[in-house]
DNA sequence: TCCTGACATTGATCCGGATCAACTGGATGA
DNA sequence: TCATCCAGTTGATCCGGATCAATGTCAGGA
């Protein structure tokens, strides 16, 4: 399984920005990101608030720049799927759409770096690198979205919460520390709630398997949310996935 | 709630398909079609062959000129599910990847126009048009899979089926009939066990629920897959879903 | 310092869907 | 005409995860 991650490669900048964007690919970000630079703004939005309701009309795209946030669907009867993660340098928003489809909520406080969407769309007319990076993108995502169907669909509540885990840490490496002895450490970025709506499970039974797997030594808790693995490996084969990392990589 | 399927508007046509080819945009059809006349090869595979497996090579794109495919992924016990219901006009193949990510499995007699992939990649490179078809196809098929994200994680067993039901309606108006009186009919195209696997089901508890189903007078069975919907409002209730169309729109 | 409220854990019980198993009804073909 | 073979149905039972409820933990504030 390979652990180089957005984050990782997130030496690319474009003005004040901390994080690579995206959508703007390598060949040609030197020009595009000074143009871009032009229409950027930042926001900043606090942990719990949602940014943008779904059916919103939304007039901007955003790169998340830091902070954690979720896409998620509600049934009429409160019943909640989260349908996407976005971690920094992930995209928000959809060129050729007016309505936000999804709801956006901030789980930790988060920085966004907005473009307007007519000059975004524009820029992206005369450069047609960004459209196939938006494709690239959009079909890597439509991957992970597959993915993720297997797994709610198949896959059991141990074998959800270790495939969680194991995404968080291929995800975003900036989380985790390599410790000494090959152990893994980092903070989850989500409540036990959080990670239910995630995994199409409820809170108690994602607690309830928490405690199993640190039962039985695959996780280590140091407080509520930090987690240690002492042993990737051991935690990959609890996913129910290819241990050759497969699809994961 | 919207009836217009691709299927419905397959006026338009390149050379013998009698299907559009929906990456190709309504507005550079003409040329490019002209262009694709000259790249394009027939396939024909028998129901129940798997046309390509995930991890195979893939040196073509298509477009699913008849019949059914499905797009599935296996874990290495045989848990299956489905990620995907390929129908007439659909888009085989990922222009920009060698390898096939899914299984794709011929349901029913299925038809393929082909395209080799280096050819049409060049012709996407000519024409952003292509390209940004490709991108709309994509971010629908995304929502798509976020949908059934929320079906996987959320919905019971009846609404699963009701979702289907009403799903396979909108997908594709060549399957049905209206009849008089507001009646729909179709067949159904997937065998209690394909139903399975993209339910995140057992073929067990699919067939109960469409016993279920026609024994409280939502649907009727004609034979075991010729179904008549004698009030689509009725089961659109059933699905969950908001009952102005809501997402399915 | 204690109170409060948010988050998390744990226990007891329930139930929806899985599992195992028997059976039915067509279609196919010897 | 009858054996065979699927696809589908139905029944009995089981079990994983949901539900309901009580308790624990900890940070922040009066």
């Amino acid at each position: 399984m390979s652990f180089q991650t957005a984050a990782a490669a997130a030496s690319i900048k474009c003005g004040d920005c901390p994080i690579r964007h995206r959508a703007v690919c390598s060949r040609c970000e030197t020009d595009e990101l000074r143009e871009l630079d032009g229409l950027k703004y930042y926001r900043t939005i606090e942990a719990g608030q949602t940014i943008v309701w779904s059916g919103d009309e939304m007039d901007f795209v955003a790169s998340l720049v830091s902070g954690i946030a979720t896409l998620s669907q509600t049934m009429e009867d409160g019943r909640t799927q989260m349908v996407g993660l976005l971690l920094p340098s992930d995209f928000v928003g959809r060129p050729g759409r007016a309505e936000a489809a999804y709801d956006v909520t901030a789980t930790t406080d988060v920085t966004l770096c907005c473009f307007r969407k007519k000059p975004f769309e524009a820029l992206m007319m005369r450069t047609p690198h960004i459209g196939q990076r938006l494709l690239e993108m959009t079909l890597d995502e439509l991957d992970a979205a597959r993915e993720w169907m297997l797994l709610l669909g198949r896959k059991t509540a141990r074998e959800k919460i270790a495939t969680l885990l194991a995404i968080i840490i291929r995800r975003d490496a900036s989380l985790h520390l390599q410790a000494d002895g090959g152990a893994l450490e980092f903070d989850l970025p989500l409540t036990r709630e959080a990670m239910a709506d995630y995994l199409g499970l409820t809170l108690e039974t994602v607690s309830r398997q928490i405690s199993a797997l640190k039962r039985e030594g695959v996780i280590e808790l140091r407080g509520k949310r930090h987690i240690v693995i002492p042993d990737l490996d051991r935690l990959i084969e609890e996913t129910g996935d290819d241990s050759d990392g497969g699809v994961l990589t």
